[in-house]
DNA sequence: ATGGCGGCTGAGAGCCGA
């Protein structure tokens, strides 16, 4: 038996990030993968002794655009196989996946796309949604066990999030995109954390910096770690780390036993 | 309803986040 510690965290900006809270998170804990969205930076652009963050495996997706969107993966076994897109060229333009696969299952390290700035937005991250059910389908055909982790940027349950009544409206919360949640569910994942800890509330991974948010915890839970149904007798626990400072998200961790 | 905060770009104010 062996353990796998495994955390996705939205850093927004990974250079800012830094030595802000992420390096001493990765020393504190160890992670045996650690995937992070919102890198906001190419490889390149990060100092090198912070660009591997101590993994002798890291793996970066990063947007056209200077400064945004972007994911990266570090690992400290090498996968047996990279990939940084599925079928729309789109998404890897904006650095939105990296898809590592390994000897047990494959991850999917993603940053769904924001919808809250206009239609455009709104309406691309509603295809990003669709084409990514439609995505993991196939693959889970194939009898692959699959775990999909990151920023979500859809929260699902009533509890959720602080105000769901006035959040309804709100990119995140909208009731197309709960619904679209609640397909993936049924499509075969599990949402790890909820399933370990259904009646938790008040349990956020995202607060806004305005308003004093995250010390009133006026949060939302976004950032998500889901399963295929293989996976679950291997989950040991899930928790989101609601005290780490870094980010405007906190980092939600796993341990599974193979 | 608006703007509020923060990271980032590119050298200003503006975009974006959810």
């Amino acid at each position: 038996m062996k353990t796998l510690k495994l955390v996705t965290w939205n850093v927004n900006g990974i250079r800012a990030s830094y030595d802000k809270g992420l390096n001493q998170f990765v020393q504190e804990y160890s992670p045996d993968i650690l995937c992070i969205q919102e890198t906001k930076a190419h490889k390149d652009q990060v100092e090198p002794h912070k660009q591997s963050l101590g993994y002798e495996h890291n793996y970066w997706s990063s947007a056209e655009r200077k400064g945004y969107s972007g994911v990266a993966t570090f690992l400290k076994k090498k996968p047996k196989k990279v990939l940084t897109g599925i079928d729309n060229p789109d998404y890897e333009k904006e650095g939105r996946i990296v898809w590592t696969q390994h000897e047990e299952f494959d991850l999917y390290n993603i940053y769904f796309p924001n919808g809250g700035s206009g239609e455009e937005r709104h309406n691309f991250k509603q295809k990003f949604l669709k084409e990514l059910t439609d995505h993991l389908k196939f693959e889970m055909k194939k009898g692959k066990q699959i775990i999909v982790v990151g920023d979500y940027n859809v929260a699902y349950l009533e509890f959720d999030v602080h105000d769901p009544k006035r959040l309804s409206k709100e990119s995140g919360f909208l009731p197309e995109e709960r619904e679209w949640f609640n397909g993936f569910l049924k499509a075969g994942f599990t949402d790890v954390f909820r399933q370990l800890h259904p009646d938790k509330k008040e349990m956020y991974s995202w607060w806004s910096y305005r308003e004093l948010a995250r010390s009133r915890n006026k949060g939302w839970r976004i950032d998500h770690i889901c399963v295929t149904e293989g996976l679950l007798k291997h989950i040991k626990s899930c928790d989101i780390l609601m005290q780490q400072v870094g980010s405007d998200h906190c980092p939600v961790i796993a341990e599974f036993e193979f």
